[in-house]
DNA sequence: TCGGTTACTGAACAGCGTTCAGAAACTGAA
DNA sequence: TTCAGTTTCTGAACGCTGTTCAGTAACCGA
């Protein structure tokens, strides 16, 4: 039957197209200030169409956002070749700081609200895979971290040296996101302050000199 | 003129009322679900009414932030007294966890989305005074801990030490008011994530022991 | 050729923040 | 006491939103 393979390919198009659409106009003008109305607009449909292809704008957002997710999850993955534990989870932080700064506005999304994406089928499937998900990829170079007696006492919790290194780069992040800009403050760099973050804490966490592997 | 004085009276007595009534609907269900024909009808007035006392729903969020934000300010300034700069710098960081923690809808609407704060006259005559700008009080204590010598090379940057630490202790409480009881993590008590970066960023930053005063 | 599936339109719905003409209540001076 | 003027509030709108749905037109396999 090669004139349904059409039917769906062409369907699947008109599927990319609204999100070409949508994505262009989001990261124009944010999640909140474009209407579905204005991306039926834009590529000269009916507004009602969208609901043909998306249950509804929560879903369409969301299928956007986990693609920028994928975009973390990819730039993360090969600092898993990184064989010092604490050097890793420096780039790793490095990383994640980056990638807000390059998709705010699913930032803003996946972290900066009440997250819609716990029980998000998608994001559900990605859960504990080191490989696709950025909290497990962090927690396995801590415990090797641990493992290696480069931690001092009192961070030899590999899930709170987790929860504190990801609370510190979102901090930078999310300051950054919301702040730039904002005449209150002298910012420093975004760079110096995501350095001065990083070092910090990991200064704070880590032994002075690592000791021997399998020490505690 | 004793009747216009009533009237101004009871003029404020209605605008109580519509604070305390949204306050009360606001804190129970955030801010974006609640409308103003909700508040409205909880003081039995038309929602136009809301109109004579506040510029739109903006001015009366605003106004309902920043009378919680003076919370904070309370909470910090006894803290002035404390003369060892790095426990100041500590307890600043428990006491705006803690008030994340009361107010997380304010502390939303104040650090968890761009500030629309930047031009209001109301906050803007804070700003700079220690007594009721918290960015202040806190650089305020990192200048006398790098005055005494007490934090280390690449942290004599007053400005830069205050952004860090303001930024860790909001990526602790951001977290919190988005992914607490998110199933995605397992969650250490907030209390201990709170203390393990307060420590771990100020042991970071801080020389081992602290040098002479004046030292650079 | 034709019945059934599919994709889309355009009008509608309920709800939102906001505005405004008009009514009602109160004020201070005549 | 009367009465014009001010203040406070109502209730109906306006334009916008996300969303639904009957109706239409195109396409499909038989």
């Amino acid at each position: 039957m090669p004139s349904s393979d059409r039917r769906a390919r062409e369907r699947q198009q008109v599927r990319e197209r609204i999100l070409a659409a949508a994505r262009r106009l989001f990261a124009q003008h944010g999640f909140e200030a474009v209407t579905l109305r204005k991306i039926a607009a834009a590529i000269d449909y009916a507004p009602g169409a969208i609901y043909l292809h998306f249950k509804d704008k929560e879903e369409l957002i969301r299928t956007l956002c986990l693609a920028d997710f994928d975009d973390l999850t990819r730039a993360v993955a090969p600092l898993g070749r990184i064989a010092d534990p604490v050097e890793r989870i420096r780039r790793i932080g490095r990383a994640y700081v980056a990638f807000a700064l390059k998709h705010p506005h699913s930032y803003r999304l996946l972290f900066l609200q009440r997250s819609p994406y716990e029980h998000d089928e998608r994001a559900l499937e990605r859960r504990g895979d080191p490989r696709r998900d950025g909290h497990a990829f962090l927690k396995l170079a801590a415990e090797v971290a641990i493992e290696q007696g480069r931690l001092r006492e009192g961070y030899r919790d590999a899930e709170l040296v987790t929860e504190t290194f990801w609370a510190a780069v979102h901090g930078v992040a999310s300051l950054e996101i919301n702040f730039a800009g904002n005449s209150w403050v002298q910012w420093r760099p975004m760079r110096r302050r995501t350095e001065a973050m990083i070092e910090a804490v990991l200064a704070g966490m880590c032994v002075e000199r690592p000791a021997k592997r399998g020490a505690r």
